[in-house]
DNA sequence: CATGAATGAGTCTTCATTCAT
DNA sequence: TATGAATGAAGACTCATTCAT
C-alpha cells in the first residue's frame, strides 16, 4: 500500500484524533477539518471511517515491524541490552503520542471480530514471534531464565505503558511535579518508566 | 447520594454497557432498553448521559473504597499478604467484567478535564492514600524496601490488569487454550495473573 | 395496524410524493416538509423510508381489499355488472391520484425481492382470488366464456389504467381538449376509459 | 446527432441501467463503471445525467421510427397483418429489455414538463401519425371500423405491454410456470401476449 | 482530448434532550 | 412523578459535477 501526501495527511490527522477521542468519539468531520480536506475525501480515499482506521493501523504496524526487526538484527548488543532498547523504543513511541495501540484497543476490539481486531491479532503475533526469538537468544546464551511466559511479559510492558499514558497527570500531581514544563515532565516520566521497566524485566528475565 | 431502585437499575445497565461499548458507543436508548425504563428517565433522573456516567463512577468508587479500607484494617494479615489480597481483589473485580476503570479511561478522560476526569483523579488519590498506608505498614515492620515509588507500583498493577482484559483472546491463542470453556479460561487466566502480579510485587516491595 | 393522525398525515404525504416522483426520487425531507412534521419523525414512527413505503402500501392495500370484497358480496348485480362496477371503481381510484400501484411498481420492485415486492405479490394474489370468484360466478351462471385467462385479464385492465395516468396530457393534446378545465378533462377521460374498458371486457368475458 | 463509439457505449450502458433501476436510482458512477469509462466522461460528453438520458431517448426513438416506417411501407401485407406485425415488434422490443419507455415514463415525466417530457410527446405524436396512416389504410380498404379512437388503441397496447413487464413473476406464479427456464418463460409469455393483443386488436379494429 | 482529484450539497438515519400532559 | 411524542443537531456516506492538468 502506497499512500499519496493527502492520504498521509488524513491518516495522521485520524491517528491523532482517534488517540485523543477514540474511534466512535471522532467524527469524519473532525478528521477532515484537522487534515484540512473536504469531508468527502475520506470516503473517496478510504471508503469509510472504519477503512480509514484500518489504514492508520496498518501503516503504523508496518513501521513498528521494521523498527523491531532492525533492532533484533543488531549483533553488537547482548540480549538484555536489546530488551532494554526495545523498552526505550516502545516508550519513546508511546510518549510521542503515537499511541495507536490504545486508539484501537479501546474500541469494540476486545471482543468483536472486526477487521481491525484481526489486524491487531496479526500484529501481536508477529511481534510475539520477534520477541520470542530475542528471548531465545538470551536463553541459549545462558543469561535468561529457562522458563518465561513471553506473552505475559510482553503484555506487562504494554500494559504499563498504556497505563502510563492515562496516568501522567496523576503521576505529576502526586509527585508534585506541577512546576515542570510539558517537555521536562515528559522527559522525567520517560526516565522513570524506562528505569522501572528495565528493572522489572531484569527481574523477569535474568537468572 | 442515595439512589432509588429504578436509578440503581439504570446505573447497573449503564455500567455494563459502558464497559462493553464505551461511553460514546453506548446510546441512552440502549441503556433505557437494558434497564427496561423509558428513555426520558435517564435525563429525568440524571440530567444527562454524562451525569449518568458520573453516577456510575461515583457509586463504584465508593464500593471500592469500602473494600480497600476493610482490607487495610484487617490486623490478622502481614503487609505483603494484604498486598496479595489486594491484587486478588482487583483481579476478581476486573475479571467479573466490572471493569469500570477501563470504561472510563477509554473516553476523553486522559487529557480532557471533564467532570469525570476530576472524579477519577479524586478516586485515585484516595486509593493512593490507602495503599500508601499499607506500604508504610510494611516499611515500618521492616519487610518492605525503604524506597518505593508507590504511584508507579499502583499504576503497574492497574496497567497489567487493563492490558489483561484486552489481551485474553491473544493469550488464549498463543498458549493454545482454545479447548477451554470460557469459565475455565477465566479461571486459568486469573491464576496466571495472580501469580505473576504477586511475584512482581514481591520483587518490587520486599527487601 | 392502527395509525394515529400524525402517522396518517405522513403516509398520505408520502403516497402523493412517491406517486409523483418515485420512491428514490422522493427524499424524507420532502415528505417531512409536505406533512409538516420534523424529519426525524419518519424514522421515529416508521423506522426507515422503506418501512414507510411498506406502510403506505399496506394501508392502501387494505382499503382496496375491503372495496372489492363488498362489491363481490353484492347479490343485486349480475356478474358482468360487477365487472363494470369494478372497472369504474379502479378507474375512480386511479383518477383520484391514488395511484399507489404505479408508485411502487416503478421502483426496483419488478425484479428485486424486497419486502414490498412480497407485499405486492400478496395483494395481487388476494385480488386475483377475489376476481376469480367473480368470474366463476359468471361462468356458472352461463354468461361468461368457459376459458378465460383471468390474470391476463386483470393485467390488461391495470395496464391500461396505468398507461392512462401517464398519457393524459398526450390524449388531451391529440384530441384537442386543451380548452377543458382539469376537472372536465378528468371527467371526460374517465368516461372514455370506462366505456373502453367495459367494451374490452365484454369482448373478453362474454360468450 | 452522431455519436462516437465511446458515446454509444455510454448510452447503451445508461439505457440498460435506467431500465433496471430507474433514472434516479442509477448513478453516473454505475453508468461509468458499466461502460468502463471515466466518471467524468459522462459530464464531458453529455453535459449532465439528464442530457445523457435525452440522448438515450433520442437514439432509441429514431430507431423505432425507422422500424415503424419500414413496416408501414411494406405493400405485401394487409393492414391487419401490419398491426399484428407492429404488435409483435413492440412485444419483442419490450421483451428484449429494451424497455426504455418504462425507463422514462417512470420518472418525473407524467406531469413535469422536463425536456424529456417534450421529447416523449414528440415521439408519441410521430408514432401516432404513422399508426393513424396505417389504420386509415385499413379503413379505406374497408376491413376496419370507421370510428376508432386511435390514441386510445395505442395506449391500450403500450399499457398492456408495460404491465406485462412488471407482472411476469406474478403471471409465472399464478400459472405455476416455475419449472420453466427464463428463456422458456419469456417465449411462453411472448406467445400469450401476442395472441392476447392480436385478439384484442382484431376486436377493436375489425368490422 | 481525456481524466484523476476534489467538492459541496445532498442522502438517510440516529442522537441526546425537551416538552406537554 | 413519569412518559410518549417530538425535535434540531449531528452522524456517516453518496451524489453529480467541476477543474487543473
Amino acid at each position: 500500500m502506497e499512500y499519496n501526501q493527502k492520504q498521509l495527511t488524513i491518516i495522521n490527522a485520524a491517528e491523532a484524533l482517534f488517540a485523543e477521542q477514540g474511534f466512535v468519539g471522532t467524527s469524519v468531520r473532525d478528521i477532515a477539518q484537522k487534515a484540512d480536506v473536504n469531508i468527502a475525501m475520506i470516503s473517496y480515499y478510504f471508503g469509510s471511517k472504519e477503512k480509514l482506521m484500518e489504514a492508520v493501523f496498518q501503516l503504523k504496524s508496518e513501521k513498528i515491524k521494521l523498527k523491531v526487526d532492525s533492532l533484533l538484527a543488531d549483533d553488537s548488543l547482548f540480549p538484555i541490552q536489546k530488551v532494554h532498547a526495545l523498552i526505550d523504543d516502545y516508550l519513546a513511541r508511546f510518549c510521542k503520542h503515537q499511541i495507536f495501540h490504545r486508539i484501537i484497543l479501546r474500541e469494540k476490539l476486545a471482543e468483536n471480530e472486526t477487521s481491525i481486531g484481526t489486524l491487531l491479532m496479526e500484529m501481536r503475533l508477529k511481534n510475539l514471534e520477534a520477541i520470542t526469538k530475542l528471548i531465545q537468544q538470551g536463553q541459549e546464551e545462558g543469561s535468561f531464565k529457562a522458563s518465561i511466559d513471553i506473552p505475559l511479559a510482553m503484555l506487562t510492558m504494554v500494559g504499563v505503558l498504556n497505563q502510563m499514558l492515562t496516568s501522567i497527570p496523576f503521576y505529576q500531581k502526586v509527585h508534585h511535579l506541577e512546576h515542570l514544563t510539558e517537555d521536562e515532565l515528559s522527559g522525567h516520566v520517560q526516565q522513570v518508566f524506562s528505569d522501572h521497566l528495565k528493572n522489572l524485566f531484569n527481574k523477569i528475565l535474568l537468572k
